[in-house]
DNA sequence: GATGAATGAGGCTTCATTCAT
DNA sequence: CATGAATGAAGCCTCATTCAT
């Protein structure tokens, strides 16, 4: 028998308010990056966003428990979105060193062309804007260094390889993540230059492949 | 009568003013490079600063524009300081790439630990606040990355050999303040390791050495 | 046809309905007592009420014209429950003055130990909020400080005494008000000494004692 | 010598800066109260007390932390004047009943009628508005009760006495401090009938004296 | 009847900057 | 030169209330 406290199945219109609420939360989510990344975080007021997001600021409140929950979720969503993009490639290269060059052109000529703004957000935004932020930026950038770290520690074991130092390993997780950060800011977000991004992101991949090569050493 | 425009020799009492003025200068640029570093350029108010420095608004007011130029005439200053320290590396290593060890491992040992507050501001704060400034940054970023590119360039030369794309010397020198500034950031900023800063910056000028070479070809 | 304006028997379940509602309505504003006297009127917000009472904020409206509303009947409840245990002492001493030191044990061992929370909203929370607040209260304080002139009056004309002026039973009767209100704040709401409320009562009421006969002459 | 350091006469000019500053704040001060006893602590925005102060807003700022820091002082300014005015009394009345009276006859004649701002804010407008303001309020009332209690003992000894129980002389105290309260609530804010208070102020004080002796017990 | 997403006016507070002394 | 009181624009956020479903 019906009984009112069970969870139904979701009624059709119960599914669209779910569906709309959802799309609103991306909404102002957008309209936020898009601010964020054209007028810096401290410009973009609360009010601007929510004219943009075509909401009024309350709402954004609904969703968002204030402008610094606004960005943490933004970070959040592009790390993850970054990771999964090199987590890929680094799987299916499964030990070679050929997982370095697909993810970096993977980077340079897929992310960087199609997100600049998420660019933008995580590589300069993001930076000290607050202590709570800073923090939640730390533990992104920590687990996609990890991950990079455990390619590396993959290619190494692969090879019959060993590192320079007990650090290396960490040491050009943190390079190449570095390199990635700059030469992303360099071109894309100070000069503009998204065609020249291939040519860039294969030399950087070539530097990238010297340098891992550079702290191995045969057994 | 003196000319008052004329300039006489400055009295005793005139050069105590000028170095007094000089010091007050700098006190004042340092209370604020302290709490920028500590709290955030945002969060920082220029009374905290004045208080710090032990002086009034008004005279911040004096000897700054605003707040801005503050934080303006310590990049410059930084960036300065900084190519001077790199730039005198490549220099007396003339072309060989012992200047690219030796920059790396003056960065890492002596200015990251020396000064952690400028590496704090200079790659932290000075990022995504304001328009202006983002501009003054990219410039002292171009020089130093211009610099990097020379002693590239004449590496090449000096070793007869050429390098894989037109852009290579840019794009190695653009990765090469990458790994700068985030192992600096990692290592000091975040993880406040400055013991271990010596190994990371040894892994890391080799990584270096190695992806110079990788992108080398010979005629 | 059976006119709809007709009250008809009412059904079984109208009869269901109606005592729901009546259940809803007391749940909601005791979630509101709770809250306004823990967190204070305005800190207490109408969706907070609807998440203790169990109710979406909607329903909250639907029994009750606006936060203020809630106050007004709650205000307007502890009243009525406050003169009914006073007025019931004060009829059965019948013109004795055993009737004020009964009323006011009953309000200090009773009504304050069981109702902490109805003492906290009469003396505290419905104080400085509104005016239509302020003059519903003023009416409620005014109802019960007749009923103990009146009470006053009885013993007057009972003992055949005469009080000292033409406003003494009325200061009497507020007098007697401020005590009560003053002690039960001071010893239930500041100092949580609900044991002390005994002894402490004992002596009020004797203070009271001694104080109206210090305003009766004999004729 | 003169020590730069070491605190000279303060010139004539700064003598009257620090007046003026006085003034300011005290002008400030008074049109907090003016608009609190009004209109109520919250409905009383910082901008209109800004605006009757005839400063601006950040002058409110300048000389108050914020909004409840303005009332606190307020509360501690009140509480000061009336611990003066009523310590007085009892001090004059050297352990006479006589002080009660005294003191009751000035609270009632010429504080009330004097300053009803003050008294609407003391008695209204301070409570159930923060946590942080209540404990300040609670403090405040426990000196003044404690003020007229050791004048309570300071009679008892006098007069040779003992009270009903350990509890006696305090139960009196807040008695009293309840009676203070409730009158001027109910004959100045809600009936204005500040003429009538001479009366009233008479029989409240005999109220007291009667409650008192009824409170002693000879040896 | 019940729901809860949406609204938006209004409040508090901060802080870079100015200027009379 | 130095001071620090004064300014006021601008921003973040709360929350009582409404209304379509």
């Amino acid at each position: 028998m019906a009984d009112k406290k069970e969870k139904q199945h979701p009624t059709r219109s119960e599914l669209r308010r779910q569906r709309e609420k959802e799309q609103r939360f991306l909404t102002i989510l957008g309209a936020a990056e898009n601010l964020f990344a054209r007028k810096g975080y401290h410009k973009a007021s609360m009010e601007e966003i929510a004219d943009l997001a075509e909401v009024s600021v309350g709402t954004v409140y609904f969703y968002f428990k204030n402008k610094e929950d606004l960005i943490l979720q933004m970070l959040e969503k592009i790390g993850f979105q970054l990771r999964n993009l090199l987590g890929r490639e680094f799987k299916n290269a499964d030990g070679s060193i050929e997982g370095f060059k697909r993810a970096g052109i993977i980077f340079f000529e897929e992310f960087c062309v199609q997100y600049p703004e998420k660019v933008a957000i995580f590589f300069r935004e993001s930076a000290g804007q607050s202590q709570q932020l800073e923090a939640h930026r730390k533990k992104i950038f920590e687990k996609i260094i990890e991950d990079v770290q455990q390619a590396l520690l993959k290619v190494r074991d692969n090879l019959g390889v060993r590192y320079r130092s007990q650090l290396s390993a960490e040491v050009m997780a943190v390079s190449i993540m570095g390199m990635y950060e700059r030469i992303a800011y360099q071109y894309l977000i100070w000069q503009h230059r998204p065609r020249d991004l291939q040519t860039i992101g294969r030399d950087a991949v070539e530097f990238i492949v010297g340098g891992i090569r550079n702290l191995s050493r045969n057994h």
